[in-house]
DNA sequence: TTGCAAATGTGAGAGATGCTCATGTTTGTT
DNA sequence: AACAAACATGAGCATCTCTCACATTTGCAA
């Protein structure tokens, strides 16, 4: 799922999450097991009542032996945060490469935000990571991080297809849209099916306008008759 | 700031918030005082960084008298949080009262929305508090009824501007874009000023476009001539 | 004023949990 | 076989939230 130079099994996480690089086969089976009690712990009661015993106990090893590769509890959910954000990069790049156009963009929108939706439905560990994600600086970090690069995949396709437009305008409206796109599944989730259907309708709604021609705020939209600040 | 039928001087917070309602005037001072210094102590080093212990030792008094009143930490953040919301919501309320047509509509949005985002920069406290949010169950209760509360204020002034429109439309749109407001300022006010003053307008812009005619969706956009799911 | 019950105050410490570190074991290499 | 580096271990340290048995203060009625 993860293109990597490197030619390892095991993808190359952010190095620096890890307290130790596994060298030997062992330790790195070791890592990934860790990895899968954590996703299944987490599955079964949360990130936050998840303990660093109980995966240590699930994964059966010492709980000094889960602190020699994570160096806390919180890069454990970093680690999987990453992954899925990994998968989601994949997404985003392959349908917006097809774009050649405001339509097609406003149909990989949708295509891509309907993905999204059922990716959100379908995995319970990825809902509480993006709960947990607020407690935590560095998890926060690595959210925006990823609003800012799938803002960027969008902004350059973007900005192709209304040059006039400055690029600073559009690269901010596509990081806002990236980013509420997250909030607005964290919304859908927790609410009941209809409403939660009902929600990601509108968000779709809301943003294909701003694919209508010149780009963020332009073309035909009201803001042109409202003093608007700024 | 707060109307409430009762003479008190203390603002009635959610009397579940506290674990013994201060009938004496001692206690009912020291309540705010434990919020007051709880308030400092955030501003200080972040509702996370502080410790209940401070809070007592700070407010003067025993770390058993403040677990006389707040049934635990949370409880602090929460009942902050909910002035904040109240003073919010007086805001909100007063602000449509005015509306009458759709124009005024827009205008009134981009007003409130100015208000809110100077003072989430106005405010650390307040920022601090919608950080912790989402590690607090309860506390993100608080934060769903509060843009359900906004989100009613809004969908019963624009029913009434587009009656066409389905209720059940409208309010889930409302209610998206009270809860996408909070998230816009959240991600505003984590970036620098000028980058935060692009993303505020531009959520403005997005937003004002669904009150056009015909409510969410409706009217000349584009959303007429696509193949959107559902 | 005095007595008394209810309200309030106190802080040592119970309980829980993340994480460390000194020490022991395994692995790969020469 | 010898040895260094990698890896494993778990008792226990550090920290923090929150409790509870007991002391003190307040308001009020006699």
């Amino acid at each position: 799922m993860i293109s990597e130079t490197s030619p390892s099994a095991v993808p190359a996480e952010d190095e620096t999450a890890l307290r130790r690089t596994p060298s030997q086969k062992r330790s790195r089976e070791r890592v990934e097991q860790i990895l899968a009690c954590a996703t299944a712990l987490i599955q079964e009661k949360g990130s936050d009542a998840m303990r660093m015993s109980e995966v240590a106990e699930k994964a059966g090893i010492s709980i000094g032996s889960l602190y020699q590769y994570f160096p806390d509890k919180a890069a454990i959910v970093r680690t999987l945060a990453e992954r899925y954000n990994a998968m989601c990069n994949e997404c985003i790049a392959a349908e917006l490469a097809k774009v050649t156009s405001l339509a097609e963009l406003r149909d990989a929108f949708c295509v891509l935000f309907d993905i999204y939706y059922d990716m959100f439905l379908a995995e319970p560990v990825m809902r509480d990571i993006w709960s947990a994600m607020q407690a935590d600086k560095a998890l926060r970090e690595i959210d925006l991080l990823q609003s800012r690069a799938g803002g960027k995949l969008l902004a350059d396709v973007w900005a192709r297809l209304v040059p006039e437009t400055p690029r600073e305008t559009i690269d901010s409206a596509a990081f806002l849209i990236m980013h509420l796109g997250d909030c607005t599944m964290r919304l859908a989730v927790s609410v009941d099916r209809a409403e939660g259907d009902r929600i990601v309708e509108a968000y779709k709604r809301m943003i294909i306008r701003d694919f209508v021609a010149d780009g963020p705020g332009g073309g035909a939209s009201p803001i042109d008759i409202l003093g608007v600040r700024s």
